[in-house]
DNA sequence: ATAAATTTTTAGTCAAGACTAAAAATATTT
DNA sequence: AAATATTTTTAGTCTTGACTAAAAATTTAT
């Protein structure tokens, strides 16, 4: 059995894997958990000696098979229980992440599975991202960043980068959610900001913006 | 804000409280929680601290309002997740007592709330007891334990004093839930059993389980 | 290739929450 | 009222997970 603690580890280390594809240094993943590249160091060594990861002093750190089976068994939790939160309890999807941390850590089998059962085995959360299924398994779907887009290319918005409350709320402000199309009008090269329609509306969206938008074409 | 700890500590002394009604001993909390008294001392120094209870040492304590309110809270998230286990989730009533121990401790107003809503407001957990509200008020049922009955007396089962995985299925092998109609044929004065007449058929359960069923006349 | 900068690990602390063993206080017998 | 038994508290230790400061290893720059 993992701890809280132990689990949130998991599954950062995964998240930066998914990214950065080699070995996952102390000091990435501190940065991720908020905390301290020695705090890291430690539970590391726990997590080897569970043979969940697999550590070599000064390389990074790799998830074992067994590693991975767990960090996907959390993310599922998470994702089945922000899906819950939106289309039962009438969350949006900027106020789910928060609860969704904590409900990710409860323990029992029959719990998540008969929640999937009773979402109807959703295939993605309120973001876009795919909920893993009892194996593990779960299906990438095409997707590429708006800041990718060429001019006057189009696409349907599919997924966001980022899921903080913050930058989820600048997103409905201007009417930006999952299923909107976006047609890229212009790209400015000195500021890499975008100018796209929307609703046959125009607007100017900064480049970080425009990176955390996952599109399909 | 309190831990999961502290949390469980305001939960048991309060359950003690509504029982024994004057100050509760650190030998009792230590019972309650399968913990030692010593370690009881030392969680009640720092929950008399933040003034959610009164202790005076060699003597017992006692919730002020403050604690009270908590341990309504917490008892509130817990039936409320249980009525949605058996409701939604398929649980049976002798399953859903450890994942609501756990659910119990999630934080989020928002979420309790909106549980609530989405589960019609009940006023009755799955083993009869009663869902606080908002505010901590809820209805004290009338009910009398089934070995008080006297001889020939009519009752219906309202609740349950020990909801252990154990004792709730044994009632469901013998048909007891809540809602039973119940008729106390006889009782041994020998060994305190009593005999009940179930659906037409008569059985004898012991002392021991007619002490722990709740009836209504 | 050495020096400088950065990253990572080690060593030593700390807080929370629990434990054991012993001391102190209270209760119960005789 | 003294002796005995029980309950409660204190003192000291342990584990988990985190921290700081310093040492060691690795990278980057010159």
């Amino acid at each position: 059995m993992f701890t809280l603690s132990e689990e949130n580890y998991l599954k950062a280390i995964f998240h930066l894997q998914t990214v950065s594809g080699k070995g996952i240094s102390t000091n990435a993943i501190a940065k991720k958990l908020e905390t301290k590249a020695s705090s890291v160091t430690d539970m590391i060594k726990k997590l080897a000696d569970k043979e969940v990861l697999t550590y070599i002093k000064y390389q990074g750190v790799s998830l074992t098979v067994l590693g991975r089976k767990i960090a996907l068994g959390v993310i599922r939790k998470h994702r089945l229980w922000e899906v819950f939160l939106v289309e039962k309890l009438n969350f949006s999807w900027d106020e789910v992440h928060d609860v969704a941390e904590q409900l990710e850590h409860i323990k029992s089998t029959k719990l998540i599975n008969e929640l999937d059962a009773f979402l109807e085995f959703p295939k993605m959360d309120p973001h876009g991202d795919p909920i893993p299924d009892k194996e593990g398994k779960f299906q990438k779907i095409e997707k590429k960043l708006l800041s990718t887009l060429k001019e006057n290319q189009l696409g349907v918005c599919v997924g966001v980068n980022d899921s903080s409350s913050e930058f989820l709320k600048y997103l409905d402000r201007y009417q930006i959610s999952l299923g909107q199309k976006i047609r890229v009008v212009s790209k400015e090269s000195f500021d890499g900001s975008v100018t796209i329609l929307i609703n046959n509306k125009e607007m100017s969206i900064s480049q970080k913006i425009a990176n955390n938008i996952y599109i399909q074409s």
